[in-house]
DNA sequence: GTCATAATAGAACACATGTTCAGAACAGGC
DNA sequence: GCCTGTTCTGAACATGTGTTCTATTATGAC
């Protein structure tokens, strides 16, 4: 995102602002008129602006055919379930058929869509234990995971290892013959192992550190 | 709420799927060609009926001022401002007077009061770079903040260290004399400043990192 | 200085859109 | 039948609203 001149600040401000109180999107004159602007014209420019940096997209021809990208009022937040814990020596939780009702599991975690999107098959895991400190990830912190079996190269994902019977976080990456487990730190190196020996579990969509 | 007949439903509908498609309300005869009808004034009289069962809020003369009271009704989610970033090297975006009004901020995050809380003053910061793995935050990872001058032995703060002009984030320890700062990770050392080298510009709530 | 670019003002234009009206088809109640 | 309310048609009207044009004022690079 680049950076926003003031006026444009105070024009996308508005929008938002309209939009929550009204309900629907403003006209270029109430902006005009609510930003202390004299000249449709001039809101005409600084909305051509906030399109092409990518805040905003304008309809053509379109009252009020003003569209925020990043749209705080649509959003809602969901019930994850948090089906269990994850350590280096542990196996993995799998989870059950019905774990998906989040009300259903014992402990659920509240997320927005903001963060999980329409993904469907998410659950979360309580991570327990400094094993992963590699991947940046704490005692205690909450791994929210998606149910798959097939992750896309870079993808950083729960694996088992079949033969260690060892729990990790990782990007995975498919190399000739063998797979890189690519930590989160970048400072650290990569381990292969076989491809029969790694057990796709998941892939992790977000991290959650709770301090205070 | 009194019963829609089938052509109020179909209307009804309409307004909802196209507010979520295109992110705008529809116009009227947006609404007539979209449920199959010729006129406009056979949309406005069952706009009038809708509005006079409670399902929508009507504004005249305002081009697509069709606002839905469907709306979500309970979200326990705010919206937190993202001031800025937050690197080793740069000083620390301090929080302008308006920013915690979320809705007058250019960039938001929206959250669950699941880890904000009730709390005031809360903002967030997106880190750049490198510079706090030993914090085990990452490059590009989000900090929840709550701008506060006084943190309690052993939370989380972000500090500015005066002589270094460095910002960091680190457990704060008062001790006889000094400062103790520990990393997240417990397996790096602390380091040790003098009591009037550190500036203390609000403790961590919370760290989110979206993966996906 | 010159030149380019960003930002603003003001007005005129074109059309998108809400509003209104006369009328008609249809249903149900009497 | 007649009446009343609902629903729809088609069109004309008034205005809300996006667009475009020229001109003016910074601001900065050269």
């Amino acid at each position: 995102m680049t950076t926003l001149s003031s006026r444009q600040q105070q024009i996308f401000k508005f929008i938002r602002d309209f939009w929550v109180d009204k309900g629907y999107p403003p006209s270029i004159r109430d902006i005009a008129g609510g930003c202390g602007v004299s000249s449709t014209s001039v809101v005409d420019y600084n909305l051509n602006v906030l399109e092409r940096k990518g805040y905003i997209r304008r309809h053509p021809d379109v009252s009020r055919g003003i569209e925020l990208l990043d749209r705080p009022v649509r959003t809602s937040s969901r019930l994850v379930p948090i089906i269990g814990q994850i350590a280096a020596g542990g196996p993995l939780p799998v989870p059950a058929a019905d774990a998906w009702d989040a009300v259903a599991s014992a402990e659920t975690l509240e997320v927005t869509s903001e963060l999980v999107g329409e993904k469907q098959d998410v659950y979360a895991l309580r991570v327990k234990g400094l094993s992963m400190v590699d991947a940046l990830i704490n005692d205690g912190d909450i791994v929210l995971m998606q149910h798959t079996s097939v992750v896309e190269n870079g993808e950083m994902a729960a694996v088992w290892l079949k033969v260690e019977k060892e729990a990790t976080l990782k990007r995975v990456y498919r190399e000739p013959g063998r797979i890189r487990l690519q930590p989160a730190n970048s400072q650290m190196q990569p381990i292969y192992v076989a491809p029969d020996n790694v057990d796709i579990q998941g892939k992790v969509i977000a991290v959650i550190r709770r301090l205070a």
